[in-house]
DNA sequence: TGGATGACATATTTTATAAATCGTCATAGA
DNA sequence: TCTATGACGATTTATAAAATATGTCATCCA
């Protein structure tokens, strides 16, 4: 659901054999951009790796910059992804805002760590304004909404507008899940802060 | 009290002739900041512009770093003196979270729009971990810790580690103070979004 | 005819080279 | 003695040329 409509080329309309290719140049790229970085491979090499020539490639995406939205979809897809299942779960409001802070800055950390490439290449997304990043964002804010009116609706969290409390719990969250900060402060105990913050953040919520 | 002690070349001991002529150096490297960038300045330039030879500016700064760092801390410093000054009024506590709030999102803006070069240099500051970002989050989040015990003292505030809340509170500025995110976000409404957060954090910090 | 390709024009990146800057030091003037 | 300077090596940065990548198109094959 989260990273198939992204202005592919759609030259042939969507029978089941394009979409195939489109999948296989997908893991393809990824796996590249995994081992020499997004901006290293060409789309010469991804073509070579599934045997094709580099301009059938372009039958399957308009332009190389979309195979790295492709991309970056399926990386903050997973994020998106780990929230929502925290947010549609049965626990507690409370514990569901706290999992979904815990959750992103685990996540958003490990991409720090273990893939320093894939992690560059979000970094990147944010600061060019990528389209998948909007996108994300929206997710991340309309699954908070979602525990938040939950929330409301069990009494456990006060009557605040939706929307604006969703808003304002994401901005909370940037200070220990933006890429560029994360880099920043990698000597803090960002763990830490993501739980004292999802407190802090809980005392703001609870009714008057 | 903010910007004079940035490791400066003390070649010749303290006699107010030696400090008058760093005032200088730092004056004009300020300008020629503001004018060409800083990274675009050599000190050269800046030795030209006072009549001297490049290698005397080496006599009363240990190296250009020495330079930038000593601007960004007058920068920063003076968010930090405006900060304090709302820190130390006699407002409700309340009032003057929110005064910090309201003034470090717009003074951080200001710079960004109208300053562009002297944004950069911050932006740069925060990146590459110069030594006076360090010291700017402690001056910020002591007036913060300032704020909070007053008002945890005359019972407005719940009574929260000092410390942990004055970092939370500095946390949640972050997604509109930080030079990198609010050109990030430049199209956002990011007075309101400080605004909404003062409010935020205020909730957190009503008593039980 | 639908789908794939090699060849090609344009834009970008890499590389090799020249220029400039940073920072040190021995030396000169007050 | 204290302050300032010109000259100099090491390192960075600007520049121009070569190489590579992107994206398009007429052509070719099933």
């Amino acid at each position: 659901m989260s990273a198939s409509d992204t202005s592919a080329a759609r030259a042939s309309s969507d029978t089941p054999r394009s979409e195939a290719t489109r999948g296989a140049i997908v893991a393809t790229a990824e796996r590249l951009f995994r081992s020499m970085g997004y901006q290293k491979t060409a789309v010469a090499d991804i073509a070579r790796a599934l045997g094709m020539s580099p301009a059938n490639v372009y039958r399957f995406f308009p332009s190389k910059a979309a195979i790295n939205e492709a991309i970056a979809a399926r990386i903050v897809g997973a994020l998106g992804d780990r929230a929502w299942a925290i947010a549609r779960s049965v626990a507690p409001a409370a514990d569901r805002i706290r999992g979904i802070f815990r959750v992103l800055q685990r996540s958003t950390m490990e991409l720090a760590f273990r893939e320093e490439r894939m992690h560059g290449m979000i970094a990147a997304a944010m600061d060019e304004h990528w389209g998948v990043i909007k996108e994300h964002v929206r997710t991340i804010e309309t699954a908070l909404r979602h525990v938040v009116m939950d929330g409301q609706a069990d009494g456990s969290f006060a009557r605040m507008d939706p929307d604006a409390t969703a808003r304002l719990l994401h901005a909370t969250m940037i200070s220990f899940c933006h890429p560029t900060l994360v880099q920043q402060c990698m000597d803090d105990d960002l763990p830490a802060l993501a739980e004292a913050m999802a407190e802090f953040c809980l005392r703001a919520l609870r009714p008057a």
